[in-house]
DNA sequence: GTGACTCAAAAGTCGTACTTTTAATTCCCG
DNA sequence: CGGGAATTAAAAGTACGACTTTTGAGTCAC
C-alpha cells in the first residue's frame, strides 16, 4: 500500500491524504508537524511542504502554538480530483460515488445540448466513433474496452459544450465511470438502453439537435442513477 | 496591491497565483526557485512551499534540473475557490463570470429540485425569510443588502439540496453574485421577475413541489444568462 | 474572579550543505 | 559525418539546525 513512492513528498501526500479523507482522524484531530517527520522518517521539511498542500485542499488547518488541525468534511475541496481519487480508494466510496453521479445528472445533460450547438466536426465524428465502440464492446464481458469508450464518449461532450468547467468535469466522470466499473456497481454488461443512448446522443448532436440530445443525455443520467440504487445500497 | 501579508507564504502564493491566473506568465514560461526566492526577499523554503501549492493546483509543474514551469489554462484546477477568486480579481473576470453563470444554469434547477425533496422545516423557513429579504431590499438602490439575502437564498438551496458537491458550490455562486454585483454586470435595480422567481421557489420548495422548484429555478438561470449577454459582450 | 504577566510549545522562517535527477553537451567510434 | 554513450552541470529535492514569532495556558497579583 502507501504508493511506492517516487518522492518522498508524494508518497507523504498519498498517505496523509487516505488517511484523512478515509476519517482516520475525526476532524479535531491534531497532529504536529515533527512528530510526523518522525513518523515517516522524513525532514521537516516534506512535512510542512505535504502540510500546506493538504491545507490548500482545507482538509487540514495548521496554527501556530496547536499544530495541524483536521477540519471536517463540509471544508474539504470535494472537487479536487485529487481528494476526489483519495475518497474513491477509501472507506467512503459510495457517499462519493453517489455524489457524483448526481452531479453528473446536473451537468452531462446540459453539456449535451451546449455540444449540440458547438462541437466541432471533427468532435462529432470522435463522438460517433465512440459511440459505435461502446455497441461493440458491449457484450460479452468485455467491460475494460466498453470501459475506454465510455469515458471518452464522455470526455468529449463535456468538452465540445465549450465551457472550460464543464470540460474539467472530464477527470471527475472518468473516476467515476472507472469506480463503478472496478468495484462491480455495475451490471455485468452495460445495460442496452444505455448503449443505445448513447449513440443517440452522438447523432443529436451531428445533427445540432440540441433539446434532443439534453433529454437524451437526462435519460442516461437517470439510468445510472437507478442503477446505483440498485446496487449500491 | 499584493495584499499586507500576514505570512510570508500567503503572500507570496496571493501574488504568484494571482499572476499566473491574469496570465502574466504564458504557458510554459520556467521560474527557477532561486530566482523567485530573490524577487521575493523570502527563503528558497517559502518559494518551495509555494510552489508545491501551485502544483496541487495544476497552476504549475516542477521538474528537476528544469524548473517550476507554468501550465496551460486547460490543467488548471478551476474549481479551486482560490483560483476562481483569483481569475474573478484579474483579467478574465469576464470569460470566468460565464463559465461559472453556466455551470449554475445546470446545477441550480437540479439543487432545487432536490431541496424540494430535502429540506428540513427549518431550511424551508430560512428560504422563505431570504426571499422576502429580496423582496424588501429589491428597490432603491440597495444592491448590496440584495446581494446579502440572495447569495443566502442560493447558498440554502444548495445546501438542503443534501448533495455534498451541490452544497460546496455556494462559495462559488457566492462570488459570482457578488462579482457581478461590484462590477456592474447587473441592473440598477434586480429584475423584478426574478425577484418574484425567488419567492415562488420558496413557496415550491416549502410545498414539496420538485418539478416546479426545478423549473422556476431553470428561469432564474436563464434570466441571469441573459442579463450576462446583455451587460458583458 | 479578573486581568496582566510570563512561559513555553509549536509553527514559521532562514541559510547552508548535500543528493538526485536529467537536459544538454561532448566525445568517441563506426 | 552521424549516432550513441559518457560526462557535465543546472536545477529541484532533501536534510539539519538555529532562530523568530505567535499564542494557548498557566500564574500571580490585585
Amino acid at each position: 500500500m502507501t504508493t511506492p513512492a517516487q518522492g518522498l513528498h508524494s508518497h507523504v501526500l498519498a498517505t496523509l491524504g487516505l488517511a484523512i479523507t478515509a476519517g482516520e482522524y475525526p476532524p479535531g484531530t491534531v497532529l504536529r508537524t515533527d512528530e510526523l517527520a518522525q513518523r515517516f522518517d522524513v525532514s521537516r521539511t516534506v512535512v510542512r511542504e505535504v502540510v500546506r498542500v493538504l491545507e490548500s485542499m482545507h482538509l487540514v488547518e495548521s496554527r501556530r502554538r496547536v499544530g495541524v488541525t483536521v477540519l471536517p468534511t463540509a471544508s474539504w475541496n470535494v472537487y479536487d480530483p485529487q481528494v476526489i481519487r483519495w475518497r474513491l480508494a477509501g472507506a467512503d466510496r459510495p457517499r462519493q460515488l453517489r455524489s457524483l453521479t448526481v452531479l453528473r445528472s446536473a451537468v452531462e445533460p446540459v453539456a449535451a445540448g451546449l455540444a449540440a450547438l458547438n462541437a466541432t466536426p471533427e468532435q462529432c465524428r470522435e463522438l460517433t466513433e465512440q459511440a459505435l465502440g461502446m455497441v461493440a464492446t458491449s457484450r460479452g464481458r468485455r467491460l475494460e474496452e466498453y470501459l475506454v469508450h465510455d469515458i471518452a464518449f464522455h470526455r468529449v461532450v463535456l468538452v465540445a459544450s465549450g465551457n472550460e468547467m464543464f470540460a474539467r468535469l472530464g477527470d471527475v466522470v472518468a473516476e467515476v465511470l472507472a469506480g463503478r466499473t472496478h468495484h462491480h456497481v455495475m451490471f455485468e454488461d452495460p445495460d442496452p438502453a444505455a448503449v443505445t443512448l448513447h449513440v443517440q446522443v452522438a447523432e443529436a448532436v451531428r445533427e445540432r439537435d440540441a433539446a434532443r440530445a439534453e433529454e437524451l443525455t437526462r435519460q442516461i443520467a437517470v439510468g445510472a442513477l437507478q442503477e446505483l440504487d440498485v446496487l449500491a445500497p
